[in-house]
DNA sequence: TGTACATCAGTGAACGCGCGTTCACTGATGTAC
DNA sequence: TGTACATCAGTGAACGCGCGTTCACTGATGTAC
């Protein structure tokens, strides 16, 4: 999550040392402040204090530089909703804990559209496919992407009995559907003027509403 | 609806005529086939057979350009919103009708998207504000803009009996959120796959959700 | 009805910009002997 | 422990590109007399 580097531009060595790590995180920096659009490669080896080609080493073209940042934005994303459901508490009984777990996924994901919206529209707009974990550079602490994280909590919803095994198939794309146009809308959208406060209490409002109807 | 001008670059006359809308013509034909990005001024001019400079006799810059050519996808999306309510039989049950209603609203936001997904993406990343509707060039043939017709047809549920007035306000963003959240998970996301025909079901269970829950 | 003239829509040429990418190179590092 | 050498990370310069925008202009149109 520090991405940008100490050193700025100059360099006393000839050699990097790290310098794919350096470019990934600048790209993530630079992600961070705007969104994909804004990792351009020259800029980024600017950042870094680096030739612009020197950049051809490390990665096979501004998109691929480009990926390994989306990547790095959906392990981010992971995170905060690995973060979220850790809030949960344990025990108690299972059909509600379901219920808080999947809650805690669109809250996550909330969270993250809202506080890194930079990074978040870089981990959605880039990948061809969001549902697949194929590199380990887009899963959270727990080993699952994002997409995997809500369909397991979906999983807990049917084995805990909270929801009936026929509407499982699909249902996240409903759920999943509801938190990103909310998180689309709070972003880019009409309810960009929404303070942190009243974002969450729609964003709650609107998890309420797929609890009754998924 | 039709974009593109018969004659492509070369004109007999010196004076064009009418320019100003040939540009915003070429313009939407544009981003008919991408989106935003591919409303490029010299691009529309060329397509038009026009110097690049002649546009700024008609918009002040790009983004004016680009401004009016989302406008008029709104008023697009608008119309096939009100295409789709047209279809709901008059008479009967209030509530189901009321209901019926906003189903439309939500299957014609959708099948805009679905079949015009460059135009949908021009009519919702452009605008600063979707929720008001101070240009005429926004609205559809009802004269109201697309997000309006979403809340007129919740007013009818609640007029119908069909919503709680203490659950009316701030509905909309609900509504909007999941049926939008769709739309991207369409057009860019990882439904992007689907056939017609099994976006319609999703997006049919979505509107049941909505349904239950709001 | 004919002429002078103001208007202003569209022209042609040029600008500076930053981008992604390619090329032949240089020089620090690590390994083999 | 010291030396020769291969490797390859990073350099420096250049490329072609298309963009948005500005400038001084030209020539068709419509109006006033």
């Amino acid at each position: 999550m520090t991405a940008t580097r100490a050193q700025p531009p100059r360099r006393s060595t000839y050699r990097h040392g790290d310098l794919r790590r350096a470019l990934l995180e600048a790209g993530v920096a630079m992600a961070r402040d705007g969104g994909p659009h804004d990792v351009v490669l020259r800029a980024v080896t600017r950042r870094v204090g680096v030739a612009p080609n020197a950049a051809y080493r490390h990665f096979a073209d501004r998109r691929a530089l480009l990926e390994a940042v989306s990547a790095s934005a959906q392990a981010a994303l992971a995170r905060t909703i690995e973060e979220e459901l850790a809030k949960v508490p344990t025990g108690g009984d299972p059909a509600a804990r379901a219920r808080a777990r999947l809650r805690a996924v669109g809250t996550g994901y909330l969270t993250f559209a809202t506080t890194e919206p930079g990074l978040f529209r870089t981990a959605i707009s880039v990948p061809v496919d969001l549902t697949t974990a194929d590199e380990q550079a887009k899963r959270g602490d727990s080993g699952l992407a994002p997409f995997q994280l809500l369909g397991a909590a979906l999983d807990e919803l049917v084995a805990a009995g909270a929801l009936p095994a026929q509407r499982r198939p699909q249902a996240e794309f409903l759920a999943w559907s509801t938190v990103h146009g909310l998180a689309m809308l709070l972003i880019d959208g009409p309810l960009r003027a929404l303070d942190r406060a009243a974002a969450g209490d729609v964003g709650q409002r609107l998890l309420d509403m797929v609890e009754r109807g998924i």
